[in-house]
DNA sequence: TGGCCAATCTCTAGTCACTATAGAAAATGA
DNA sequence: TCATTTTCTATAGTGACTAGAGATTGGCCA
């Protein structure tokens, strides 16, 4: 049996996140020892595995929560599963095209200050006037 | 001069927002009508569109705090500016190329379940077991 | 077996950048 | 004048943790 600290050793996640996650009900409440601390075997290790690359790939608890509750009935169909999986990739392609129209800002932002006193600085006047940006953000 | 939702409506930014940089020392305490309410005129207005701007940028208030306080002071270098926009730069760079690797693992993962029970789901199996995935994330 | 220190426990509060709510007061239009 | 809308302050909630206080437990050495 792992202790928490060995748990997060060897899955990476900080004591006080498997201690949120548990509170979360991403973890089931952990075995006990004689003196209440928290003993954990291979599957709770496995599913905080679970749970760290999920929120790595950037889904939210609620949707580790759903993705938990459904490989708890491996006999339904998996629509839902690719349906969560299929969105998370729909919003990183959004984020990924407005993150890109940003860098393009701030590249011409960065780069072209003409000026070397703050009163013609490129960098405050492109903040201060948007009409400068060629793309809307 | 403007009211507080006049403001709002001409800036897109919510009025609790704006209240809140107002309390975050972003916007100047406002001046008051006789019943105590905000009132804005066109500097207040450029202000909060430089905010909103550097905020749709994805600077920090602390960054746009910063950069408020350089540009009280318009005989300074603006070397200082010219840094948060190029920090902001990388940042930003770092983040696409994050969610670059995270957008292909989730294509994989999306595309290609072989089953059609949660039991064979290749989503489900594909986050419990991070070594099935291409790159590191 | 006693002592010691690291590890763990619970609970609360803080982070960031807002957003929402409640209850009261002010402004506006009919 | 009255009703509706807007604004006011103050407080609490969001998500996903992180940090701290103060108490208890575990494991090791003599």
């Amino acid at each position: 049996m792992l202790t928490i600290g060995d748990l997060s050793r060897k899955t990476g996640v900080k004591i006080p996140t498997i201690r949120y996650y548990e509170q979360m009900g991403l973890l089931d409440a952990a075995e006990r020892s004689e003196g209440n601390q928290r003993r954990y075997a291979a599957p709770e290790r496995e599913r905080l595995s679970f749970i760290k690359h999920a929120r790595e790939l950037g889904l939210t608890i609620e949707a580790i929560r759903e993705l938990i509750d459904l490989s708890a009935h491996p006999e339904r169909p998996c629509e839902e599963a690719d349906r969560i999986a299929a969105e998370q990739l729909t919003a990183v392609r959004e984020k990924i095209e407005k993150l890109r129209r940003l860098e393009k800002e701030l590249k011409r932002i960065a780069t072209r200050c003409a000026g070397d006193q703050i009163k013609d600085c490129y960098v405050i006047r492109a903040l201060a006037h948007h009409e400068m940006c060629e793309s809307d953000h």
